[in-house]
DNA sequence: TTGTGTTTTACGACCTCC
DNA sequence: GGAGGTCGTAAAACACAA
């Protein structure tokens, strides 16, 4: 399985878990502002979208008009890898555009220099729209991280809950069978003070955090009903 | 071959800064 | 006010499955 398989299927328990999680996530579509018979843009709800006017550009008319010296051929014109090669160079150095060097690219390049400034406008915003998908992609790791961690702390709460149960249940039990025997035992007022003083009063006894110490509490042979104990001390 | 999705080039509208 | 930025989009170019 591969790390994308691994992503996607922790989203899916984490959206089967909190289904609100990665709703906002989703981008929101607007319906189609037609202007013209051509779509120019989406009415997004909180912000009413103007209709852009969009003009014929340069070439277009150009081709139309079959003024750009290639037989009235018009065909937008990608880049060649070299050009392509060093522009990435140049934007590697520096994300910004100064006109000095705008105009030294483009004339180094054979280009126009709008068609340098265009090329870094858009590399600019493939270049954010990757940062962005990185941030994302490590935010969403980080809280995968959490509620995974967080799973594991519930369950551990729900295993202690049921150690907790488990040991108020013997605790009774444990209760009523003392109880049961010293009613049953005539000789049972008959300790010893001085046993007393040796054996530790339950309350003494330390339960330690793994909740070991219990099982000694109500076993004691010399466990004192009621307040008897205290008389015997004075 | 063709339909469809993605990438690249280019532009218009708008914003910010000097 | 102009230069250069972002944002949203059109449309050509390209990739690829059916």
């Amino acid at each position: 399985m591969n790390n994308q398989n691994v992503n996607d299927n922790n989203l899916l328990l984490i959206s089967r878990m909190y289904p609100n999680v990665y709703a906002s996530s989703v981008p929101q579509q607007g319906l189609p502002i037609l202007f013209d018979g051509l779509v120019l843009g989406l009415a997004v709800d909180s912000k009413p979208v103007r209709p852009r006017r969009r003009r014929k550009s340069k070439n277009v008319e150009m081709a139309q008009e079959g003024g750009d010296g290639s037989n009235g051929w018009f065909r937008k014109r990608k880049l060649s890898d070299e050009q392509v090669r060093m522009l990435e160079m140049s934007f590697g150095l520096e994300h910004k555009l100064e006109s000095e060097r705008k105009n030294r690219l483009a004339s180094e390049l054979g280009l126009d220099p709008r068609q340098v400034a265009v090329w870094f406008q858009n590399r600019r915003a493939r270049w954010k729209n990757k940062r962005l998908e990185d941030e994302y992609t490590k935010l969403k790791n980080e809280h995968e991280n959490v509620v995974v961690q967080k799973c594991h702390l519930d369950s551990e709460v729900l295993h202690l809950k049921e150690q907790l149960y488990d040991a108020e249940i013997e605790i009774q039990r444990l209760a009523q069978r003392v109880e049961g025997a010293l009613s049953n035992s005539p000789i049972s007022s008959s300790i010893s003070v001085e046993a007393n003083l040796t054996t530790p009063f339950f309350g003494d006894y330390q339960i330690g955090d793994d909740g070991e110490g219990y099982e000694n509490l109500f076993y004691s042979p010399e466990y004192i009903d009621g307040l008897e104990w205290m008389s015997q001390l004075m």
